[in-house]
RNA sequence: GGCGGCAUGGCCAAGUGGUAAGGCAGAAGCCUGCAAAGCUUUUACCCCCAGUUCGAAUCUGGGUGCCGCCUCCA
């Protein structure tokens, strides 16, 4: 039995697991904020947090995972405005964007997608008592928290209260009594709901501090994001929701390193990044997680076609292994405890990836059927712990997408078009075959070169010539 | 300036004090008419210096270099 254990940002530590609730995990995840496309930074993001969600459940962990959706925004509203149109209109492209690349990734759905805008009433309840607590303050329409009533801030980025001061930027015309209290409540006459200080939308901290309570309740077993969420982000919702709840709110911080591009963090405002969508276009999602899982999440990754290219041919080895088998019930043990213990040891995927291959492996080495069956069965499961898909091995490409393929050749060897195209295929073959048969070879390597062009492979042996979709 | 992190073969990367997983690429071989695919084999004293130790990539101290957060950002 090895322990689970998660790296505490909030301690700095390598911690032992241990649910709030025997056997249960709730998990919370800061989602995206809906007015771009996202890129390969989030990526990185939400595999990683799709993994450990993937993983909590395949230990027997009845683990609820809620990520918000951020749609109520600056940046929302601002490119509403630019644009002229509704900021639900932005949200709305922008969600189903996100959703599209999440599946494109094949992350799981999170068992709950609260949306901002869906939970104002609860925010607002939760301002109002931070106020009547003594936490917060209402100024002109705003509300802010007061970082100097809660004694224990700066506990999460370790950023000690003078040095955060001093670092303060002071703003003109700034309402706030220090200026390290941030907004809860933002007066906005123009996108505003009600509340009891007047038009207004609240805060982004307090979104996520009152999405979590309203989801999975006041403390909860993990919170993770970005790293770069540490400050202020994650430390203003602590001290939010440990003063409005009264006790403690996350037991494990859980964050991720940074994608880099050219040694620098790729990010919206450097304007470097690669969105999904366009990952999406050139590698499958096999190889995008591979190259994001062959480091420890914590550390950061530098993106380059190579490494991409890499990844996807060590993804699409280790996926083939398990070509032509199914999953059953039955795993080796071995290998499924060196996979626990590598997963274990703060989700070292990198490790767990080794076993991957080490089974792998032994699919190849089997000894009879039955023992390959076994190992491409626990190839499977642990590969799908890690959200890879299985399915994506063999291109399935219906009888229309591959007329289309190979429309040239019915053209070149003038076959009729209303012969299905898997035929026409082996018809082509078979002319290739005499070909071969009657060693010329010239001819049999112009129609090779010909499939080529339309994206299928041949592959001779001697049990005769087989092709796939490449 | 404050806080945090990183430095391992051509590239990526794991690594619990006892003498370096794994992936990619490369090379050689098998297979092939030739290829492709597949299979087999194969490449390291771990940034520098000092220290602790019988023994350090792994611990301590000091360098050097790089990155992130401290402002919206996954």
């Amino acid at each position: 039995m090895y322990m689970l254990k998660f790296y505490n940002s909030l301690s700095n530590k390598l911690e032992d697991f241990n649910p709030l609730e025997e056997n249960k995990v709730k998990m919370y995840v800061c989602g995206p904020t809906v007015y771009d496309k996202a890129h390969l930074g989030h990526a990185r993001c939400y595999i990683t947090w799709d993994v450990l969600y993937r993983y909590l459940k395949f230990l027997g962990f009845n683990t609820t995972y809620c990520r918000n959706v951020t749609d109520v925004d600056d940046k929302i509203l601002k490119k509403a405005d630019t644009q002229g149109v509704l900021p639900e209109d932005i949200t709305k492209e922008f969600y189903e964007s996100f959703t599209n690349s999440m599946k494109g990734l094949n992350c799981l759905k999170p068992d709950v997608e609260p949306r901002a805008t869906k939970t104002i009433g609860e925010m607002i309840a939760m301002v109002k008592k931070l106020i009547d607590k003594g936490f917060a303050y209402a100024v002109d329409g705003d509300v802010y928290f007061e970082v100097e009533k809660y004694k224990k801030y700066g506990q999460l980025s370790k950023q000690p209260l003078d040095d955060l001061m001093a670092g303060a930027r002071v703003e003109a015309g700034d309402k706030k009594k220090s200026p390290l209290d941030f907004a809860l409540w933002k007066k906005d006459e123009k996108h505003g709901y009600k509340s009891p200080w007047g038009l207004g939308r609240p805060g982004w901290h307090i979104e996520c501090s009152a999405m979590s309570k309203k989801f999975l309740g006041d403390s909860i077993d993990i919170h993770a994001g970005g790293a770069d969420l540490t400050f202020p982000h994650h430390e203003n919702e602590l001290a939010q929701s440990e003063c409005a709840n009264g006790c403690k709110f996350v037991n494990f911080w859980l964050h991720n390193g940074f994608v880099t591009i050219n040694k620098e963090k790729m990010s919206k405002s450097l304007n470097n990044f690669l969105t999904i969508d366009d990952l999406l276009k050139k590698y499958d999602s096999n190889a995008i997680r591979f190259f994001i899982l062959t480091n420890h999440y914590r550390m950061p990754v530098e993106f380059n076609d190579e490494a991409l290219n890499s990844a996807a041919a060590g993804a699409k080895r280790l996926i083939s292994a398990a070509v032509g088998y199914v999953k059953t019930q039955n795993v080796d043990i071995e290998t499924l405890e060196a996979f626990k213990e590598a997963m274990n040891d703060d989700l070292n995927t990198s490790k767990a990836l080794a076993v991957l291959f080490s089974i792998a492996d032994k699919i190849k080495k089997a000894q009879n059927k039955q023992e390959a069956e076994l190992y491409a069965s626990t190839l499977i499961t642990l590969g799908e712990v890690l959200g890879f898909d299985f399915s994506l091995v063999k291109k399935e490409v219906s009888d229309d997408e591959l007329k289309e393929m190979i429309l040239p050749l019915y053209k070149t060897f003038e076959i009729d078009e209303n012969i299905a195209p898997k035929d026409t295929i082996e018809k082509i073959i078979s002319i290739r075959k005499t070909a071969r048969d009657n060693k010329d070879w010239a001819k049999s390597d112009l129609i090779r070169d010909e499939f080529d062009k339309c994206g299928i492979l041949l592959k001779d042996s001697k049990e005769g010539t087989t092709w796939q979709v490449k």
